[in-house]
DNA sequence: CGGGTGACTTTAC
DNA sequence: CGTAAAGCCACCC
């Protein structure tokens, strides 16, 4: 299965936010969503969702981040024109086990919450 | 420096 | 369910 893209970044970045960004998706487990918004709280952007598809749609989309865990605040898939086919993002999340309910991820069982201390 | 553009969120109607 | 607006901030003209 492909959890990770492994193309070159575009370019390098020496933000802290975008760092962390990187730093929080990577530890996404398997089988598991969060939200650009938690992410953004965490990187310490608290209202900066935006930069968080942003960072990934940049520079991320290259790394080896699992980017389709992330999803918006209501589980909908809102990266997924951005994974070559519009199937792309959910075939990845529910090979992983990511259930989904009217096109959405359930996020009341498979959402998880960044708690690490940057 | 300023305006446009978002893988967003929240509130409001 | 839908649309609109405001706030958000890096990036690219």
């Amino acid at each position: 299965m492909i959890y990770f893209f492994t193309l070159k970044l575009k370019k390098e970045t020496n933000s802290d936010f975008f760092n962390k960004v990187f730093q929080i998706v990577e530890m996404i487990p398997c089988g598991k969503v969060t939200t650009y918004g938690l992410i953004a709280q965490k990187a310490g952007l608290k209202s900066s969702a935006r930069m968080v598809g942003w960072a990934l749609n940049s520079y991320a989309f290259s790394t080896r981040l699992p980017c389709h865990r992330v999803v918006n605040r209501n589980g909908e898939l809102t990266g997924k024109k951005y994974f070559g086919t519009p199937t792309m993002m959910r075939e990845l999340l529910e090979s992983e086990g990511v259930e989904f309910v009217n096109d959405r991820v359930d996020l009341k069982k498979f959402l998880w919450t960044p708690e690490i201390a940057l």
